[in-house]
DNA sequence: GTCTATAGTGCGATAGAC
DNA sequence: GTCTATCGCACTATAGAC
């Protein structure tokens, strides 16, 4: 019940750290627990089995609190991905001006992945929802078009231009895809950074001339 | 009114191929009167803006038999996708036996190119259509997705391996949306297949080691 | 072909913090 | 007073159930 949003996920957390609600009225975190209770609620029954108002009931608040807080019932489990985005784009600006466009976002996928590789379980479990909900695979496809994008936004502030900006922000997103989709396959151990490299590595060899 | 349904557009067109009727092709049948009417109704007034009841209406049929035929309201724009997939899963499995995976599948873009060229008008018309509304895209992009694993698929009947498969299959896709994007945009008088070409001779240049 | 559950919206009211 | 989080209620349209 009082579980601070930031164990919910990497993605969830982002939203407590904007400012702290100094309250005596309602138990603090909403956002959260409403994430809490959607993430459990979601993995108990199957996104469809699931009402918006089981959800809000069950942290305490009321359905019209719930839409307050999202968009839509998927995106709950969405939340965090801005933090996600501001991460990818901020290694690609920072990355050395030596960097050639396609370094760039490998070292942007590469600091992704350790991220992901923390929160190992979460990923596991939000993943296996999302892959029960074609609703919610939806979703997620959106989500990683606007990192597409923003990734080749982040490539032209660093001088590179159309269309080798847009093609590259669509190749990483590829990449990583396929790479998260081998690091959530039990039968491979390897880290999902590790992963990412290989990806490059393959894609590499596939594309050559 | 009594458009038929070829004339709506290559993916509704492909409802037709099918089978044929037993009697007046030139007397549409209701899925095709359902997709015109959709499609004029959404670019009317928007796809947010229109009512299932008002396509029926339309189409003279119900808001039932709507549903009998489209899973929701958004399939109507998309129900011709199983036409594109076919032709690229089948181009690739044709392709000589000498291809690479990534010049299978640029032969398999390349014949959808063509098809997209020669009913341009159309593309235009829905592609705005689909850019005006977030759900609309959401569900464009998991047909993208979906190509992309029966490329996966094609490439592996080829003999092609995993992870070189399903990160072909995404490349492919990516170099599809990008192309296809420029040539959406007004300011390129490039045709869809030309501008596949270049593409992928960028995608090389960009992922050389 | 009708009925119903539920997602999602609009607006007003409340009650604290400042 | 303003601002913000919440609630409550009425409402529409989708989509599925019967």
């Amino acid at each position: 019940m009082s579980v601070p949003a930031i164990t919910i996920s990497m993605m969830s957390a982002a939203v407590n750290t904007e400012y702290t609600w100094p309250m005596v009225r309602w138990e603090p975190g909403s956002q959260g627990r409403l994430a809490q209770a959607a993430l459990e609620l979601y993995g108990e029954r199957g996104f469809d089995q699931t009402t918006v108002a089981e959800i809000a009931e069950r942290a305490g608040l009321t359905e019209r609190t719930f839409f307050r807080h999202f968009s839509d019932k998927r995106e709950v489990l969405f939340s965090g991905a801005q933090a996600l985005q501001d991460l990818l784009v901020n290694t690609v600006i920072d990355a050395p001006t030596t960097a050639t466009p396609i370094e760039a976002v490998e070292l942007a996928l590469a600091a992704a992945g350790n991220l992901f590789d923390e929160r190992k379980a979460f990923s596991l479990q939000r993943q296996h929802i999302i892959d029960g909900s074609a609703e919610l695979r939806e979703r997620e496809l959106i989500k990683l078009a606007t990192l597409a994008t923003a990734l080749a936004n982040a490539l032209r502030t660093r001088g590179v231009s159309d269309p080798t900006a847009g093609l590259t922000g669509e190749i990483a997103i590829a990449v990583f895809r396929i790479s998260f989709e081998q690091w959530v396959a039990s039968h491979d151990s390897r880290s999902l950074p590790q992963l990412i490299r290989d990806s490059f590595d393959q894609l590499s060899a596939v594309t050559a001339k």
